[in-house]
DNA sequence: AACAAAATTGATCAAGCGTTCAATACCGCC
DNA sequence: GGCGGTATTGAACGCTTGATCAATTTTGTT
């Protein structure tokens, strides 16, 4: 047992001298970066030493063994999960309004397409993407730690936002949603299938998902009664 | 080099002779099944000949390179490529008729769908889910070859049946739908989430997934027309 | 200045990897 | 009843992998 994760001591206050950089950090950024574009297995420690700029056995230092170090990455990120819960809550607050199924599938997809704005949330998305479809253990232990509870609020608020169905309908389509959104953060090829007319990274592409994904919830629904609005009243509706 | 993937010379007419199990057949059959589980780089080929057994020198007997047994099981299932093209094409016949973009959809879902009732078929399509998110050599090399021509065929059927939008809006939609449709195939998740209430291979829900992605699209599309129907109508419009 | 704890390092380990190859078994056909 | 080619095999190759360790340097606190 060489080291279980433990901060640089503290902030050094020495006023000019240069700052030690923080190569733990630098480990975890490549492996998220590396993980996400190759995939987990794809991936060597040496690999992932040689992108951070540390000798290699820094990384076992820090992270023990590979599998945790693949588990630190999303332990990483878990407070964007917690901003997306959060602005589901808001989002749900008022169940009569029309309104509310949109703005709880913006709570669910404007979080992670924000995070794509760096480069380091772009990777963790990717990587959310790609490395937890695998039935492997690791994959299982990431997503009950992190994910299930997620998605169970969510399915819960669709639940209720859409109450012709049963909450079993409503997980059916949050698995939907979910692969729209997956997808869109994994695949590049919507720019050659559109002869690059569009730019996977668009923002603009993030309004339209977000349509796409409320539209065929209430289409999937079983009676699928569709509400007063057509969609989304982006104009004023006659 | 010791062969270049050669047929078993031809078929056996020795009538009542155990007939010599096909062991070349049995490889690519256990790639597939693994590759799909695990994903390339956390299977070895010893796994594979174990799976399938044979000793491990068959394995390069036949197929060559790792990376080509990887390219064959996608060669070996590139039949149903073709059949949801056959499928698409008698779907889009009739680019005026307001069921047309529904009978897209299904030639989009329910051959894969079908494909899922054997278990080979299960893995190749969870291989195709899986796999082919990645940037690498491989995946790019078999989406070019095997994926793309369908692709683009399709979009221009959505773009024909979605005339309020351009092609550019067309590929977003194909995006979107593909991704619903591609971690249906490979997402055990919505069992759980459900409580187990849905089964991942209930076929109702290819129905209930054809239902989001027509809505879905509809509502996409950049005025987001909602034609006189609301949805397909499963019952008589009023 | 001196000391203990933490950080860092190069070297090395056994295990497993993909691939190769020479040798053998099997086959249909003359 | 053997010949040519295909199918099959065990063993081995060189190399990379994840992990470990003793030794060294740096750091923070006395």
């Amino acid at each position: 047992m060489p080291a279980t994760r433990n901060a640089p001591t503290a902030a050094r206050r020495k006023g000019e001298a240069p700052p030690r950089p923080d190569r733990q950090q630098a480990i975890l950024l490549a492996a998220e970066k590396l993980f996400a574009q190759r995939g987990y297995h794809a991936v060597t420690i040496r690999q992932i030493a040689e992108e951070a700029g540390v000798p290699l056995a820094l990384v076992a230092y820090y992270y023990g063994p590979k599998q945790d170090l693949f588990h630190a990455v999303f332990a990483h990120w878990s407070q964007t999960i917690d901003e997306r819960l959060q602005a589901l809550e808001v989002a749900s607050r008022d169940p009569a309004d029309p309104q509310t199924l949109t703005r709880i599938v913006e709570a669910f997809v404007q979080p992670v397409i924000r995070m794509r704005s760096s480069p380091e949330g772009q990777y963790y998305a990717q990587l959310v993407g790609r490395e937890l479809a695998y039935n492997s253990e690791e994959a299982d232990r990431v997503l009950r730690d992190f994910f299930d509870p997620m998605a169970h609020r969510f399915i819960d608020a669709l639940h209720h936002a859409l109450p012709q169905g049963s909450r079993a309908d409503a997980a059916w389509g949050y698995q939907f949603a979910l692969g729209a959104l997956l997808h869109h953060l994994v695949d590049d090829r919507v720019e050659r299938l559109s002869h690059d007319l569009n730019k996977a990274s668009d923002p603009a592409a993030a309004e339209r998902l977000v349509r796409f994904i409320v539209g065929g919830l209430r289409a999937a629904m079983p009676i699928s009664v569709q509400k007063s609005q057509p969609t989304p009243p982006r104009r004023r509706q006659a």
